[in-house]
DNA sequence: AATATCACG
DNA sequence: GACGTACGTGATATTT
């Protein structure tokens, strides 16, 4: 049948493709000869996920379209056109023809001409597409593309995972499709070297277009524009327009050697297609490919294994064929003999739900070995249902007896416990802070441990998450079963005890297996990404004091919110009065959208700016302007505060008072900042208020048991003072070595104002500066954090440069570091990658003061997270307990009598942390705090 | 599920 | 008259 109606034709942007994986893959190499196949590599893999992607979809016509050569009809029109492109880098230009090869090995259509670019190619096929009365979607996020556009063509960001239509077009230029071109001819384009009208952008364009309605109609009355210069620039380079307009139009009646229906879509054949992926050697995918193919995969030959490297045998396909139940304890001291043998063994647990203080385990899966894993069940519920063959809805939910086939908990957990404490057994898991506590919470201390999650982070920070789903993916090739296919998910989610053994089995047992198979891979690279210090002294042993910690918990006084909270909710009712009286009627105080509406179209207050949504923002500092004008806005302010204070903290808070210790236990998640730092989830404990008055009174809540005491130390100034040693400022150095007010001292240098004559105000805008220095500093950011002219922030920032040209210096380099590197280093060593910096556009820019930012906050991280490593051995002989961690403060609890000791010890235990891996040029100086309160202690 | 807002260092 | 801008997090409510 002629392609037409309700046939959907996929049109890939071939070297879009490529250069995206060109510069997302690191330059791999085929291991046999050494030739560069990393942009292949990532091509057949974006090929791949865009199948799978796909596969079931309404896509019945496809093609790949390449562009040929570098000559096209558009040098001939104008010789400079794409002339300041950049060459091609060498290592790419080889892995061009393999790219062709590979869309062929996928059964898919590959299409290029000499003498025209792929766009024009994929607008002739467009347009004969849409003709013919069907679909189009374009695979590219190429802006000259959008023209496209518009009655049944669209276009897919395959990066963003997101579709374009006309009003994602409009979105960009400001014009629907139809008009696209006209603002492409004004406003040029740099990176094809399309000249357009010099001064002119975008969103000018789009204004002057959408005035005069076409550019013809613009250029001919041009001299109807206001603005003299505008208007001289388009009646002077009137034709440098038009032929701009020439080079951005793409051709759609291109005359071609095939036909739409040429590009119907056809299956692989597995033969080809494995047989070419195995010649590039590409393992995971041939793997992954074969999978899915469900064929068996070829063998890739090991060219030759480095002496030493112990010569591991190419794993098995992970599946669920050697994955055992054990439901006797025969079987089970089988497993455990293994992992005695072995010396090692991952170790997974299931279990109720993700918070380790309430949920119960279920069963423990283990795996010795790639492929060969088993799952013991220990708690399964309604076996009752399955025993028969029945399905009984009801009385499946009402059967709470344990599931046939399992071995007592008590008998299981005994034979288990010698292993998982015997030191000689290495006990592999991904985030084992969850399964340790879990164990802890049945009386047995996992140790020793290795974790895959935190290995991860230490290598590959910045890169991409470190969950099992992204790792085994991504170092794998192979999706885990997703919980959700046995738990559900929504309000009809189960527990995982109710889950049927046998699909426990393959699931749990997948999980260990992915876990050692990681761990095998993970391990031997630490030492090669040179981070193996990183990882032994500053993420393992992190573990068992976290655990400890958040197993610990911090007692939070129920009365105390609670009473707080009522008061609260008074005073926000009679705010909520007074706002809709003086707005005039009633409206949703909570609703930014339904407060801009009242402010700037009800009340037209001035200063209501709209959003890319079309919706006025009603942020802080935006009412903090209205309030010195207006009522309302302050009102509005004082209301959210207190909103903000009830429903996230004295509301929220009792809800995570624990029934069995009436403590609040956080959990840390140790590989979530790119940085280095914790972050406290569920609750955020890091987060209390304090700067201001009305919020820090709900640290009064956090109290001591009676008779103990809370003692808060925290680093003083921690991040300046790794600012000043490692860009070895001087002046700062010695300020801090003489315990001077840093921000003073540098106002002082700053304004040529003597220390003693020092007012507040100056001290503050010095203070703000010496901030945004540390965050990567702009004139336009700390304009707007003094609300000063920007000019004059400028003017501040030059005149720091000017007194500190170290700072200057150390950011330059750092950021030349990054683009060398793609990664950061902390002072202890720790990577942090930084894959957007060589980015363009604003996201280098967000790159950028992410890179200047990452080794400062990175370094007071590693420092915070030496000492917690430290600290339990440090107060074993004292009765104190380290409760909480909030980035540069370490929270005690402690007998009352034993207050003094504790802080002398911790102080000694913080100040020393940077020793003896790096000797800092400044003191490090932590202040110490005691109360019954976090309030006071703080 | 995304966005806006605001709490902390 | 190009563009968008402090760094790092998590929780909540509203809106889609």
């Amino acid at each position: 049948m002629a392609f037409g109606k309700g046939h959907h034709l996929h049109l890939i942007d071939g070297s879009a493709f490529i250069f995206r994986a060109y510069h997302a893959l690191p330059p791999l190499t085929r291991k046999s000869d050494g030739l560069p196949i990393g942009a292949v590599s990532g091509f057949c893999n974006m090929l791949q996920r865009y199948v799978e992607g796909n596969a079931g979809g309404d896509v019945t016509h496809l093609a790949v379209i390449f562009d040929k050569g570098s000559h096209t009809f558009r040098n001939d029109m104008y010789d400079l056109y794409k002339a300041n492109r950049e060459a091609m880098p060498e290592d790419l230009r080889p892995q061009i023809p393999l790219t062709r090869r590979a869309t062929e090995a996928f059964n898919i259509a590959c299409k290029e001409l000499a003498g025209f670019e792929a766009d024009d190619i994929i607008a002739t096929l467009s347009c004969q597409a849409r003709e013919a009365g069907g679909q189009v979607t374009i695979i590219s996020s190429d802006k000259d593309l959008m023209q496209l556009v518009g009655d049944g063509v669209e276009m897919f960001d395959a990066m963003k995972n997101k579709r374009i239509d006309r009003d994602g077009v409009f979105e960009k230029f400001g014009v629907f499709p139809d008009r696209v071109v006209d603002v492409q001819a004004l406003a040029g384009d740099s990176v094809d070297n399309v000249p357009g009208a010099p001064g002119i952008g975008i969103k000018t364009a789009a204004l002057l277009i959408n005035e005069f309605g076409s550019l013809e109609d613009l250029l001919d009355r041009a001299e109807e524009i206001k603005q003299p210069k505008r208007r001289q620039t388009l009646v002077e380079h009137r034709a440098q327009i038009e032929m701009s307009k020439k080079l951005v139009q793409l051709d759609c009646g291109m005359e071609l050697d095939f036909g739409l229906d040429d590009l119907e879509v056809k299956d692989p054949d597995p033969e080809v297609l494995l047989g070419f992926l195995t010649e590039m050697e590409f393992r995971s995918l041939t793997k992954r490919i074969s999978d899915a193919l469900n064929v068996e995969a070829p063998a890739i030959p090991e060219p030759e294994v480095q002496a030493g490297a112990g010569a591991a045998p190419e794993a098995p396909p992970i599946s669920a064929d050697k994955y055992e139940c054990v439901s006797d304890m025969a079987a089970l001291e089988g497993w455990i003999a293994r992992a005695y043998a072995r010396g090692w063994v991952a170790v997974d647990t299931e279990t109720t739900g993700l918070n380790e203080m309430i949920a119960d385990l279920v069963g423990v899966s283990l795996c010795v070995e790639a492929g060969e894993a088993c799952y013991i069940p220990l708690t399964h519920r309604g076996g009752a249902a399955q025993k028969d063959g029945t399905e009984d809805l009801f009385s499946e939910k009402a059967d709470d007896s344990l599931a046939a086939g399992q071995i007592a908990l008590d008998a299981a957990l005994a034979a288990l416990k010698p292993m998982l404490e015997d030191p000689s057994i290495l006990k592999i898991g991904q985030n084992m802070k969850y399964d340790a506590k879990i164990f802890a919470r049945y009386g047995i201390e996992i140790a020793p441990i290795d974790d895959t999650m935190l290995m991860s982070y230490a290598m590959h920070a910045g890169e991409h998450g470190h969950g099992m789903d992204t790792l085994a993916e991504q170092y794998l090739g192979h999706r885990p079963i997703p919980i959700k296919e046995l738990i559900g998910s929504g309000k009809s989610q189960i527990t995982f005890d109710r889950v049927p053994i046998e699909t426990a089995v393959t699931y749990a047992a997948e999980d260990a297996d992915v876990t050692l198979r990681l761990w095998q891979l993970f391990k031997p690279q630490l030492h090669r990404a040179k981070v193996t210090r990183v990882y032994e002294t500053m993420e393992r042993p992190l573990v068992p004091v976290l655990a400890k910690m958040e197993m610990a918990g911090i007692k939070v006084d129920r009365q105390t919110l609670s009473r707080m909270s009522s008061a609260f909710a008074q005073k926000m009712a009679g705010l909520e009065a007074e706002i809709h009286e003086l707005a005039g009627e009633k409206f949703n105080v909570g609703s930014p959208a339904q407060l801009g509406e009242i402010l700037f179209d009800k009340m037209s207050l001035e200063g209501g700016k709209k959003g890319k949504n079309g919706k006025y923002s009603t942020g802080a500092d935006v009412l903090e302007d209205l309030a010195t004008e207006y009522d309302l806005p302050r009102r509005v302010l004082d209301w959210r505060q207190l909103s903000k204070l009830k429903s996230t903290y004295t509301d929220a808070l009792q809800e995570h008072i624990n029934k069995d210790t009436g403590r609040v236990h956080t959990s840390y998640s140790i590989a979530g900042a790119n940085t280095g730092r914790l972050a406290s989830t569920d609750p955020n404990l890091q987060n209390i208020p304090v700067r201001s008055e009305e919020g820090r009174r709900i640290r009064e809540a956090f109290v001591a048991e009676p008779g103990k005491v809370l003692v808060s130390l925290d680093y003083s100034q921690i991040e300046l003072r790794i600012l000043a040693h490692v860009a070895d400022i001087e002046a700062l150095k010695q300020a801090f070595r003489d315990g001077q007010d840093i921000h003073a001292m540098t106002a002082s240098e700053m304004f040529n104002v003597p220390m003693e004559e020092m007012t507040s105000d100056v001290r503050r805008q010095a203070k703000a500066i010496n901030f945004g220095v540390i965050y990567g500093i702009s004139g336009f950011g700390l304009a707007r954090n003094l609300r000063i002219p920007r000019a004059e922030a400028q003017g501040f920032i030059d005149r720091y440069f000017e007194r500190f040209p170290g700072i200057k210096a150390y950011m330059d380099d750092t950021v030349e570091f990054a683009k060398k590197h793609d990664r950061v280093e902390t002072l202890f060593g720790r990577v942090i990658h930084t894959p957007e910096i060589n980015a363009k556009g604003p996201r280098s820019g967000f790159a950028k003061r992410a890179a200047i930012n990452a080794p400062i906050q990175g370094t007071a991280a590693d420092i915070i997270r030496r000492a917690m490593v430290r600290m339990p051995d440090a107060i074993a002989g004292l009765p104190a307990t380290m409760l909480l961690q909030v980035h540069d403060e370490l929270l005690f609890e402690v007998d009352e009598g034993s207050v003094d000791p504790l802080i002398a010890i911790a102080k000694e235990v913080m100040e020393g942390a940077a020793d003896p891996v790096v000797h800092l040029d400044v003191p490090l100086i932590v202040e110490a705090g005691q109360g019954h309160s976090w309030a006071e202690a703080h």
